[in-house]
Order: C-alpha cells, then structure tokens, then sequence
DNA sequence: GGTGTATGCTTACGACGTAAGCTAGCCTGG
DNA sequence: CCAGGCTAGCTTACGTCGTAAGCATACACC
C-alpha cells in the first residue's frame, strides 16, 4: 500500500487547484494535505511553510503567460503578452491578487520578465523606455484584470447585484453612477480589455518614434 | 471614571491607524480593542464583524481622495485625481490591496465614483467611453500603485535587495532583467507614476476628438 | 542484516474571528 | 424616588489556522 511519493512539485499543483476552486481563502495547510491523502504537516518537508506555497503557486502560473520569441516585433509581442496575461489571470482569479501583494521573484517569474524587457529593447526602446513601458503595461494588465474580478458587473449575476445598487441609490445625489450603471445593466456591456491596452500600445509607438 | 465612549467613527479610525502603522496583518480584532482600551468583542457593538472594519477604513480612506467639482475640465479633473488618489494610497499602503479586493459600495466610493463619471460625461465623453476613461484611469491608478509598493526598487535598502538579487541571476539566462536592473540600482531611478498617466490622457483625448 | 536517512504522523501551542450569555450602569415613565 | 428595561462593555468558550518539536516507519546501501 504505498502511495505515490509527495513533492514540491504535486503540493504546488494541488495547492493550485484548491485555490482555483475554492478561492484562495480555501487553501489552508490541512485542507492541502487532505487533498493529498496526508497530514498537513507532511507538506514542511517539501515546502518551506505557507508562504512558500503561495510564491510557488504564483510562479507556476505565471509560467503559462507565454511572450513571443526574439524576433517578434515589440508591438506585437507585447500585446500578445498582454492578452495571454490577462486570459491566465482570469483563469486563476487569485493570482493577480498575490503577484500585487508579495515580493517575489521565482524563475517563472524572471524568464516572464526578461522576455517583456527583452523584446522591448530589440524594438529599440532605451532602458528607461523599456522601464517606463513595462510599468505601464504591466499597471493596466493587474489593474484591469483586479478590478474586472472585483467588480460584479461581468457576473451572471450582475444585473441582479447591480438593481439592488442602483435602487438603494438616490438619483438626485449620484446621477453618473445611476446613469452609468442603469446603461451597463440594458446593454449588458462588459469592461473591455483591449481599449486601453491599444491606447497604451499607440502611445508607447509614438514616444518611441519621436523619443 | 468614565471613559469616553466607542462609536463607529472611533473604531475605524483607529482601525486606519493601526494598519497604517503595523501593516493590515497587524489589524486583528484583540489588537483593535487593545487600542482603545476595550476588549475585542465590545467591538461588535459598534461594528457588525471584521470585513466591516474592512469595508469601513477603505470607505474612510477613500473619501480623502479629492475630485474636482463640476466645472473643471475633464482632462484637468481626471489628472488632479489620478494624482490624489496615487498619494492617498501610497499614504495607506494596505489601501491598494483592499480596494482591489472586496466589493464594496460605500458612501465614499460612491462620492468618488459619481464625481469621476461627471466631469468625464460633463467633457463630453459618451456613456461608453466614460466607463472606458474610467477603467482605463483606474486601472493605471491601482495597477501602478500596487507594483510600486510591492517592488523593491524605490526603498532605501533597494539597492542592498537589488544587488543580492542580481549576484543570484545568471546574467546569460537573463540578460535584460540584469541589465535594467543594475541601471536602476545605478541611476537610482523609480517608476514614473505620470508616465503612463498622460500617456492614457493623451490617447482619451484623440479619441474624444476624433469620437 | 544492521544502520542511516528520508518521509510521514502525532501532539501541542498560541493567535485568530466570533457566538453566547452576563453585568453594571444609565434613562425613562410612573 | 424608584422599578424597568436598555445598552455598552466583559467573560468564557469554540473551531480554525500556521507551525514547532519529536516520534515512527520504511527504504537504500554497506
């Protein structure tokens, strides 16, 4: 009766999986180990502690972010790297939360970032440039995708959520929002990713070509 | 021996200030009624539970945040209050992360909210493009704020963190990651908050123009 | 076959959020 | 003036969390 043999490597892909189903407030030290047919101490012989976990957990998701190779125009690449960010962040709604809230710097983490840089530069942007674009870029990519999970207007059940809102709002006192919200829940429009991302993109080529 | 006596008002204040200080780890219930000489559960008088407490101090928080009143142009309006906020949440470092995190309606986001979505409709954006400027805005505001406060880069002990992460990266593997980051321990640049902002107010206003 | 080393288990501690019920003082109506 | 109740704060207790410390077992290798 043995058991296939724990490692850093199945503790992480378990721990990914508890937080994407149960959210990331789901994946307790226990509950991992039970996933894992073991007591929850057993994991701190192939994790460090807590933390370590969460560090992994981000790192390999951000393995799945792919940049396109050397080679590949920066303007390209970038919004390639941009839409595939966003589509992995989405599809783990925890992560962007944790990559904002700690300081780590794993080895999925640096290849992802030297390859952003890396096709930055070939496309002639100063380091400075490189600097200023990634913030940029990197800003809208959390920001966006942090506030499209926050928000529950994209939700099935938004229109629901957003009446409630909207009626214990007094019209006189905010009418913007009323308006607003009143046009999201009739047309159904969801925030859309690709309009600032365009926006920066085209402001980025425009420095770069006067800079 | 009377003391004076607790309120919502007091308990969040506190609550601000004791994350301010000791980080949003260190806000606990226990810590919070220590604070105002008062055990924790007599909290629950005047608070209905934690998230409250969470809810109320980004609700606070965010109320410092000054929009310009009507009248203002919306690219003026929309840059006075990107800065605002950026200082304000870079003044309550837990705030960022909080925002980002729970769905919250309160008095002082809405204030806020209503007052962003008028100057940009009173500029003559749509509806639609009103909701994009604003996500796009924000986006930039959260984004670039949680990254400046989780990097590294810009603290005082930036450098001593740099240098030990450069001496652990091969510099062949990852040459662009070293190369930007021994310029910024170099030149000791930090990220551009205004960069990316006028850059995203640029782009608005081509679109405003051309519509 | 004995021994060392990894792997997993047991027990335990302190911190957390908060449910439930208690107490002591003030406010009010008679 | 006093009885009633209301209220702010207190006490105790429960379940959950991360993890320190030490124990048991089973395999690898001489």
């Amino acid at each position: 009766m043995r058991r296939t043999p724990l490692s850093r490597e199945r503790v992480l892909r378990a721990a990914v999986v508890l937080a994407d189903q149960g959210g990331i407030e789901s994946l307790t030290m226990r509950r991992l180990g039970q996933e894992l047919g073991v007591e929850a101490m057993s994991l701190y012989k192939h994790v460090s502690n807590k933390d370590d976990v969460l560090d992994g957990i981000v790192d390999l998701v951000l393995g799945d972010i792919d940049v396109p190779p050397s080679g590949t125009p920066w303007r390209e690449a970038m919004r390639a790297r941009a839409v595939s960010a966003h589509e992995v962040l989405l599809a783990h709604p925890w992560a962007a939360l944790q990559i904002m809230s700690r300081f780590n710097i794993g080895l999925g983490m640096t290849r992802y970032l030297d390859a952003t840089l890396g096709r930055l530069r070939e496309g002639g942007f100063s380091i400075e440039g490189a600097l200023d674009a990634w913030h940029t870029l990197d800003s809208h990519i959390y920001g966006f995708t942090l506030q499209e999970l926050g928000l529950p207007f994209a939700a099935d059940e938004a229109s629901q959520v957003s009446a409630d809102v909207v009626g214990t709002l007094d019209a006189e006192q905010f009418p913007h929002v009323v308006e607003v919200i009143s046009h999201v829940m009739r047309s159904g429009r969801v925030e859309d990713f690709t309009f600032g991302l365009d926006l920066i993109l085209d402001g980025l080529q425009r420095e770069l070509n006067q800079g």
